[in-house]
DNA sequence: ATTTTTTTCTATAAACCTATAGATTCTATA
DNA sequence: TATAGAATCTATAGGTTTATAGAAAAAAAT
């Protein structure tokens, strides 16, 4: 293959789709469990011609997961630039990570739950992204406490992996549970998160 | 196979180190990922004799997890019946929780992580003694609204899925990061979950 | 000690899966 | 319209996997 060849807009576009596909189909059958046929199928072409957009069954998985986590990360980046107070801006990275399991073909979903099946040298890749993506989250948390609105003790670097702990949860009921909607539970991660069970003393 | 063999004792042994096999393998590689051989040799006998124990692959699968619940399920029953004051209780469940996955080889890893791989028919048997395990997690809740210490407006069917989410999480965790020690998250996990985020405005 | 029953093994059929090579069709441009 | 290059297809090698059948070994019963 020509390497020029990557450059084309069909490529690119055709690229693209493969990815979705394969992060549809990895997401609903785990990376072991779909085949380089299932995701072919799932794009239109023949099992060998996926070939021509990836260079093995485990590059692909690394792309969804790479895809996942530059979106997710970007997002991410938007709502801590933001000048917001505490709640809004949580609300925001609450919401955004919920919806990305709905909209973002699912890849998300495929990167919490399939990652560990990459060599342990591409995983390696995968947590630089992914240890931002918690930092920025641990830094609205940081900025939250400052501004007095959360408890001066919290542990941030707890907080922040238990949301995301509980975010991936709901989102993964999202996906299963069409019933469930969006701002439903975005609201009810919220509240539980800010106000935990304890009856409030006054 | 006559249908009396398993009765003996060295099968009922057999088949027991069987699903510890099992599970064993499916929490480290995923259902798809590892293979009956895997499972075999992991507990010393050849590829094609595990089907004495096991009709497929599938029934082994389905066997993990009904054993990991019912097992939890026990436990939490256990828990749920002492008369004991709700931070205790809660204790007791988020702890009982995390340890399996320390110490139940794993099954429970496996029901959370690998039972959508099942098919529907089996997947719905284990839907009624998981909901059944969710249950007393949300009864021990009530209680703790009954007694004055949890919030009246809590949402217990949400809080106690949202405490199961979370526990899988950080389960998860304690078994890559050896590290982490069970009675530190526990402890940590009960005040997040009790007080939240906030800061307590007196 | 012999027979029966249980447990494990060997060998293999049949299906499936990844990845590659080379032929073919499509597309854009000269 | 002819041609180059891009995109897809067909066919297949080489490997793995599940599940089964029948032989062999081990254990239990007579």
């Amino acid at each position: 293959m020509n390497p020029d060849s990557q450059n084309t807009p069909r490529y690119h576009q055709q690229h693209q789709k493969a990815i979705e596909a394969a992060a549809s189909v990895f997401a609903e059958k785990g990376y072991h469990g779909a085949s380089t046929q299932d995701i072919a199928s799932h794009m239109g072409i023949r099992q060998g011609s996926l070939y021509y957009y990836f260079t093995s069954k485990e590059a692909a998985l690394e792309e969804v997961c790479l895809a996942a986590l530059r979106d997710y990360v970007n997002q991410m980046e938007q709502i801590s630039k933001q000048v917001q107070p505490l709640k809004e801006k949580l609300t925001a990275a609450i919401g955004a990570h919920l919806a990305s399991y709905r909209s973002n073909s699912e890849a998300l979903k495929v990167h919490n739950e399939q990652r560990l099946y990459l060599s342990e040298e591409k995983r390696e890749k995968l947590k630089t992204l992914g240890s931002r993506y918690r930092q920025q989250l641990e830094d609205i948390l940081i900025e939250g406490i400052h501004s007095g609105v959360l408890n001066k003790s919290l542990d941030c670097h707890f907080a922040a992996l238990s949301l995301i702990g509980l975010c991936n949860y709901w989102g993964a009921m999202l996906t299963r549970d069409p019933k469930l909607t969006l701002n439903e539970i975005t609201s009810k991660c919220m509240h539980f998160v800010l106000n935990g069970c304890l009856r409030q003393i006054n």
